[in-house]
DNA sequence: TTGTATGCGTTATCAT
DNA sequence: ATGATAACGCATACAA
């Protein structure tokens, strides 16, 4: 095929080795040599072989970014894109390869065989048999975004705290009547910020309203349901919590075809800040993380769990704030 | 390390050969040695080594999906995030992994490196020099989204004529005077929607109003400009074709935001039918193609390119057709 | 249908 | 600082 290392050696009449040396930064090759040696690489147009490479340093460097649901729920969510874009930065200066698995098949695929020397687990949820699997591989893995078992190292956002934080900003805004929209129950992430959501409640002595649950954190899912809620009981609260921005972004669709008014008939609160939120009609107020930090942050917990650290901190919570818009209103 | 194919081969009493043919499948296994092989493989937990299969077969078995565009600019947009679902779909089913590569330094290293077998190169432009580093490579590649060049095969859809069909339905509802908001001429698609808009114009015998060059597809750049246009001149045309929906979301925003109403004031029309422009208010009429089969040929293309074949149609367009929805009104 | 032996392109060990 | 050479784990051409 192309162009070897041998080729470059006889060329540069020197042994494989040293050119091997070269090429990788290792101590033990002279300045000229190392000079001369990368003159004629890129004169010969010499691409080393990474299989090869891979194969006789026994390390793929590659990284898998994974996660059971379908590929649309993840990629088409800035919310994992924002992150992705933290771990492809401390990947890139780590020499190590992003290789996406979005489909079963592939994920199948990628535990029965040596293919990643780490995975980023995403949007998991308990029932995923994929955790199983890779509890019994010897695959490093961090799981990213929220979970609530101690057996993988996880990264996520405060679900617990930030509704919580959410709750008390209606509560300081005169708001009694709040009520939670919520993802399905499978999700981690659905059951912890329903958790925040009524210890906010009690905290404040408030009776936790009706609660939705849309079985997907889809916007589509939640207009259906809010469009439901509507129809069913006329008692509507006076604010609404979802637990994602897109599942706020039914509810306000479904209000506006419906005649009420955000936020003078109801005030409604984001979870996540996707980019979005401050182009909806009115402007989405809605809880912010560092999702960039969060990212770099899990692949570099990664690469340390990969070079045989023991991590200290087995779990990181990433704080979240409030981003006051336009969607609540104070009630007098 | 772990289990090699010689482990498996001794206990089950055959040699690295057979198993090496038992487990990709090729001919000349016996049926009943093909399933002892594979029970033993599942009980001692083998899993190949890719590196080295990758050695021997000289095939990574990586497809490189990149864009010299920042992250976000690609990952954050659905209308990428589509065709990569379509893409996974048909890498799987070939036993390719995706490695995706959004920074420089990276497409520097896959440049330089045997590690991906053919790359699909995303919202190219240009001035890109990657594309320069690609033709002079023997990497095969395909260029997905739109392009003007004949240097590499594309598959894209067809900016010029959806926009022409955008003027087109415009005009078919009463209006004469219609506005583009264009994206930044370096690249492709912005010169190529151009194209449409003022063939399109001419047709009909219309004046091409003033162009709004956005220098990012961006809706905040969007809203900045068109801020800008509002406060510049008065006379605001009676419709406005976008390049892209986040043109139109910026557009909507700013028109809100000074009282212009959408559409009694000011028709809008976008591109691309991302999944927001239904959660919008008034919800966006704009164009669509099936970005899932954009994605799906593409990785075909490359696919067939990388086993030799020489890709009798070197340029896929895809048809834009119109989704009617709410931004637009009827001139009378 | 199955086994033997060699090569794939690098890294790493041990010399020098 | 540099060279010779043995792994690395698998696929495959050639034999049997």
């Amino acid at each position: 095929m192309g162009i070897r290392i041998k080729d470059v050696a006889k060329a540069a009449n020197v042994s494989t080795a040293t050119v091997s040396r070269a090429i990788s930064g290792k101590p033990g090759v002279g300045v000229e040599t190392t000079e001369k040696i990368k003159k004629i690489i890129a004169e010969m147009g010499y691409r080393p072989n990474m299989s090869a490479r891979g194969l006789a340093s026994q390390q793929t460097h590659n990284i898998g970014i994974v996660s059971p649901r379908e590929g649309n729920t993840v990629l088409g969510n800035p919310f994992f894109t924002r992150i992705f874009e933290g771990i492809s930065n401390v990947l890139d200066k780590n020499q190590y390869n992003m290789i996406s698995s979005f489909t079963y098949q592939h994920q199948q695929y990628l535990v029965e065989n040596h293919v990643v020397d780490g995975i980023l687990l995403f949007a998991v949820r308990e029932d995923d048999s994929l955790l199983v699997q890779l509890r019994e591989s010897r695959i490093p893995t961090i799981i990213v975004g929220s979970y609530e078992e101690e057996d993988f190292p996880n990264v996520c956002p405060d679900d617990s705290g930030g509704i919580a934080s959410a709750v008390q900003y209606l509560v300081s805004k005169g708001h009694k009547e709040i009520e939670l929209v919520n993802g399905p129950k499978t999700a981690f992430k659905s059951r912890l910020c329903l958790e925040g959501y009524e210890q906010a409640m009690k905290a404040h002595s408030l009776d936790p309203h009706s609660i939705i649950e849309v079985p997907e954190y889809d916007s589509v899912a939640s207009y259906n349901h809010f469009i439901q809620r509507i129809n069913d009981a006329s008692n509507l609260p006076t604010a609404i919590v979802c637990s994602s921005d897109y599942l706020a972004f039914g509810v306000m669709k479904a209000a506006n075809e419906h005649g009420i008014r955000i936020p003078e008939d109801l005030s409604i609160i984001g979870f996540g800040d996707v980019p979005f939120s401050s182009f909806t009609n009115p402007t989405l107020t809605t809880m912010h993380t560092n999702l960039l930090k969060l990212g770099t942050t899990s692949a570099q917990m990664l690469i340390s769990k990969i070079n045989g650290s023991n991590l200290r901190k087995k779990k990181r919570l990433f704080q979240m704030d409030l981003v006051e818009r336009q969607s609540v209103k104070e009630l007098k």
